[in-house]
RNA sequence: GCAGAUGACCGGGCAAUCGCCCACGCUUGGGUUGACAGCAAAACUUUCAAUGUAACUUUUGCCUUCAACCGAAGCGUGGGAGGAAAGUCCGAACACCACAGGACAGCAGGCUGGCUAACGGCCAGGCGGAGCGAUCCGACGGAAAAGUGCAACAGAGAACAGACAGCCCUAAGCGUAUUAUGCGCCGGGCGAUGGUGAAACGGUGAGGUAAAGGCUUCACCAGCGGACGUGGCGACAUGUCCGGCUAGGCAAACCCCCUGCGGUGCAAGACCAAAUAGGGAAACGUUAUAGCGUGUCCGGCUUACUUCGCUUCGGCGAGGGCGUUUCCGGGUAGGUCGCAACGAGCGGCGCAGUAAUGCGACGCCCAGAUGAAUGAUUGCCGCCUUCGUCGUUUGAUGAGGGAACAGAAUUCGGCUUACAGGUUGUCUGCACGG
């Protein structure tokens, strides 16, 4: 889990990025080893009560469907306007082309 | 039955799968510190003539047991968002800072009585306004006895008022047929009628007048001031008499009167406290405790400050600088507490009170996160709605769609604002029936 803003500002800044229709997901290999992750709603989708449920839908989707096995860095995740009207399923899909996508773009990183 | 008024309450339910946070308990394994015992090594001392042995003490290391604390994993039990958690508008608790007293300034409040820790809150009442009514709304002290200021649009005129339409007097003159009728210059009177406006300087009647007018101390009414009663704790209501003779509105404009108010807010504040840099103190070094070299030690090699005083000229002493070590104190990152279960606490009951509320006994312990938990997915049921089919009064069934406002952040008491849909008590008006 990323916890202050220094760690998102370095992701937002050095990291690989790759967009969908429903949020925006940003990587960088980190020191750690392991996968860390953080979700960012903002203001402008809605209030309080919206930007806890997409952060919730966000993290159920990933812990329960999305195999991320392998995969190391710091992740985050921005949830756009249209996240809000998206049906599970979609999410689901999105994120499993964006974990793929990302793990290319990773391996490239590395060569 | 229809249309309203008002109070109280709810804010989808169930299941399956996978998860999150907190508290407590148990188990497992870990770390730190301390105590006791044991073993090993080294040193020292004592005993014996000595090798050596034994004992004692100290230090270091290992390990057993016990205790305390810290954090981890697993399992079990219990709990886990709102009526507004929202806006952050009032009032407090709590914390820190400041503080002799008073005045000015500033801010807030403003009918009466009560409740409360307090309030700009609540309850009961008075007054004014809206409504047939239940009921609702009102910053509701002072505008005639301090002063200043302001007033859109319309209208003739809006604050020491004002003749647009008009009414009346006078009547030059026009016109006609000399009268009458008609039009009426100049000058003067009128605030009664119309129209405008939120508001036009009391109302009705009588007298009076050329026409009018509170012009009239003519009558009645309204309003104002005063005195004296009656009812009420009071706001106030009400009665009689007297006076004066009509006085516009706005104080959520300045202002006047009365009352209250120190400031900052949990990012308050308390404690622990790294790395790095810097501050202070002590000791040591300044021909080594630095550098080179090395697994380590000895040895070796290399290099190094200044001022003053004394001097046998080799140095010595003191101070400063520099270096090393130890200690001290301040601050930052970070962490712990504040802060999550004992309270202005919650629940129903009883008593007092019209009520707000208070008192009493009984029962209960009820979120505590910090990139921020309190959920996600799926299915079924219930609710609303669209379409189709059957029945065609309620309804049955299939397919589809929809479900509000909104997320605790130190904690309470209020206020305000938002809100799909629903339950229920009481009351009012109208209609109909018995």
């Amino acid at each position: 889990m990323l916890s202050n803003s220094q760690q998102f500002r370095k992701v937002y800044d050095q990291g690989q990025r790759f967009h969908t229709s429903y949020f925006s997901a940003f990587i960088l290999k980190n020191d750690v080893g392991e996968l860390r992750f953080g979700i960012t709603v903002t203001r402008k989708i809605g209030n309080a009560v919206v930007r806890n449920r997409c952060k919730r839908r966000l993290r159920e989707a990933l812990r329960t469907r999305i195999d991320l096995s392998g995969l190391t860095g710091d992740l985050v995740l921005n949830a756009k306007s249209d996240f809000v009207k998206a049906e599970f399923t979609q999410i689901v899909e999105a994120l499993e082309k964006t974990i793929a996508r990302l793990r290319e773009l990773l391996s490239k990183v590395d060569t």
